[in-house]
DNA sequence: CTTGACCTTCCGGTGACGGGAAGCCCCATA
DNA sequence: TATGGGGCTTCCCGTCACCGGAAGGTCAAG
């Protein structure tokens, strides 16, 4: 298979597919044109990679996640400590999202949003005048 | 002032109040030494960034608020307007970031995480074998 | 033989800074 | 007066996960 096949096949962009490459997620062999040639096994685990990310793993959890997959008699703990780690990431961001999201709305909604110059919005991010 | 207090003050780091100057949020004056001559209005502004930026404005947000901010004539709409569309951008990331919970909090629940190999979160992450 | 779609590598840019080196400046103390 | 230590400056590289584009080789079709 070339790049362009691969890249449709596990919806990753070729510029990706180079990157996974160089950064050593994947190794697939070359013909004598100097073009990749990816195999089954190569798709199989960009796939793999295009999920993982979709998760929100980083490339060195991925890094990590591709080992564990690959190894037939990893213990289910290690990817286990992955994954909650992960999810405590995620719960960390949306907490911040989710305060960002009240305050914000706060804001938008007692600002009239007309032609007067009268702001609440710019008042609630102005640091207040303290003393 | 110099840049130690107005971090301080301003609770940014100094790195980034030089990176504000840089990319021309900030105009401080010079001292005879060459040192950064904080006035009370850049701390201001300082504190205006800090806290847009705590929101998750973008940078080129927070250019555009402070330009309005500073514009006593502007319309409150056009404030609204960016913070509308930042809010939207917040939907979109949270909405996101739920997906990626839900189904990695699935997946970790069905994990026994014990020393066995069998583990339903790389399951989960592989592709399906189809066809 | 040319055209056009592939493929390759390499270089630079993204956003919003952080780390750290090299080198002034200033003040206090011995 | 020397010295030590902190503070300030600029400059350059690194982050993360790629994307865009240039320059050039390759291949199949007409």
């Amino acid at each position: 298979m070339n790049i362009k096949e691969v890249a449709q096949r596990s919806g990753l962009p070729a510029k990706t597919i180079r990157y996974y490459e160089e950064i050593g997620l994947i190794r697939p062999l070359r013909q004598a044109n100097g073009y990749r040639a990816f195999r089954d096994s190569d798709l199989h685990k960009l796939a793999f990679l295009g999920r993982a990310r979709s998760l929100g793993f980083s490339i060195e959890d991925c890094r990590v996640l591709l080992q564990l997959y690959e190894d037939k008699s990893r213990a289910s703990a290690d990817v286990k400590r992955i994954a909650e780690d992960h999810l405590t990431q995620i719960a960390v961001k949306l907490a911040e999202l989710l305060a960002m999201q009240r305050t914000l709305s706060d804001l938008v909604a007692s600002c009239a949003g007309d032609g007067r110059p009268d702001c609440p919005i710019l008042q609630g991010i102005a640091p207040k005048a303290c003393g």
